[in-house]
DNA sequence: GCAAATATTTAGGGTAGCCTAAATATTAAT
DNA sequence: ATTAATATTTAGGCTACCCTAAATATTTGC
């Protein structure tokens, strides 16, 4: 069973790799700052890892997950993400609070636990910041889901989930006509309360707050 | 914040302490088997919690925890049930399932996050093991609540809890009569299966199998 | 009360992480 | 292309745990 201080780096790597060095090997220098320590650990480190096998590391060049550091950063991913559903919609945290907390649980290690939590909160597919969820076995869509505000006007887009599930959000959204799966697009702001005016499966058109259109979440149509 | 060795030694010392040693202190042997571990890292580690006080040491004699110290036990103990409760009525775990989890759940560190799941949980005095949950000041009743199957013929206890609050249980308790706080003793054992007769509020009389008898938890009158 | 058995501590050593400072590689700039 | 700036690694050292083996206390049996 890898350390915490490993799943740290681990994670860290394919947050760093996921982002701006996409795809490819992550500086010593990168990581040290992301997880405020020096660079002689990481570097130290690094050599670690790649003994064990979680990562291919060239020295001067960073560490790159291999597919069994891959595996463990996602699961890790995983289960920090559920926790926060947990966190979330069961306690009644707010968003901001989650994470510090999940990222103490996402370190504890039970398969059938993380299963048995995925069934409790009914399989969720993205958590309280709008990130997906991986799934038992891995996959995760790339992609980060938009809140409905930062649409531009004239795209359209599909709902694909909201932030704030346990709240009177889905009946406004019901009486609204806005639902999972409905396509979407901005057709104006209105002035002073940025309110957006949208058009609903290309004919009705409803007006939204700003407030609920950033709990919204949607995926640009490609 | 306390590292997970050392919230192990405390709330190993603490079990100890009120078992066998009851009150005094807990020997350098008996927490190095407890803990499965060698003396001389026992020997080493009560130095370093008398440094930072947690336990009185006193060498050749054994570490007694400070006040600091059973303050630190008595929330790990609680978390530890807590989660036990949580991991048993939320997400069907058996009761031999949840203290390996539980055991690992109890380090997580946040106050709101228990107090947050003690009120979901809707503040369980009993854990699934039958042993009381020290309430948010540390308060915890001494004695273990035994299963009805333990309690001799011919005693009066009163019932205080049950295993399995989330079965068919509670029904058919309801239907026998029982409910928490009811006053009962055993009037004798049937052969073969030994199902137990029971006397209720000393007048009535109900038949209640071997296998609920084991969930029903019962404390002795003084 | 003293030897033998047992409990405890000390000595010496190991690993995982962390650090700073010094040495070395790499990249960028003129 | 050589120097300057920057990135990375190595050297040396620290703490928290852990270990085994040896030394020392304590307890027990006679």
């Amino acid at each position: 069973m890898p350390s915490q201080s490993i799943e740290d780096y681990i994670k860290a790597i394919w947050t760093l790799s996921e982002g701006q060095h996409d795809g490819h090997a992550v500086p010593t220098n990168a990581l040290a700052s992301h997880l405020m320590t020096s660079q002689a650990s990481v570097s130290e480190m690094y050599k670690r890892l790649a003994e064990k096998d979680f990562i291919d590391y060239v020295p001067y060049q960073g560490g790159l997950l291999s597919s069994k550091g891959r595996q463990l950063a996602v699961s890790l991913i995983r289960k920090h993400r559920l926790w926060e559903v947990f966190l979330h919609e069961k306690l009644g945290f707010g968003w901001e609070e989650v994470h510090d907390i999940a990222e103490q649980l996402e370190h504890i290690n039970s398969q059938e636990l993380t299963e048995r939590l995925d069934a409790f909160l009914d399989h969720p597919s993205i958590d309280p910041h709008g990130d997906y969820i991986p799934d038992a076995e891995g996959n995760i869509p790339k992609q980060r889901a938009k809140p409905l505000v930062d649409l531009t006007i004239g795209t359209y887009a599909q709902v694909v989930g909201v932030l704030d599930s346990n709240s009177k959000l889905l009946s406004l959204l019901s009486q609204k006509g806005i639902a999972l799966g409905t396509s979407l697009c901005i057709q104006s702001i209105l002035p002073f309360d940025d309110s957006r005016v949208l058009t609903l499966n290309e004919d009705q058109s409803v007006e939204l707050s700003y407030k609920a259109c950033e709990l919204i979440l949607i995926q640009e149509n490609r």
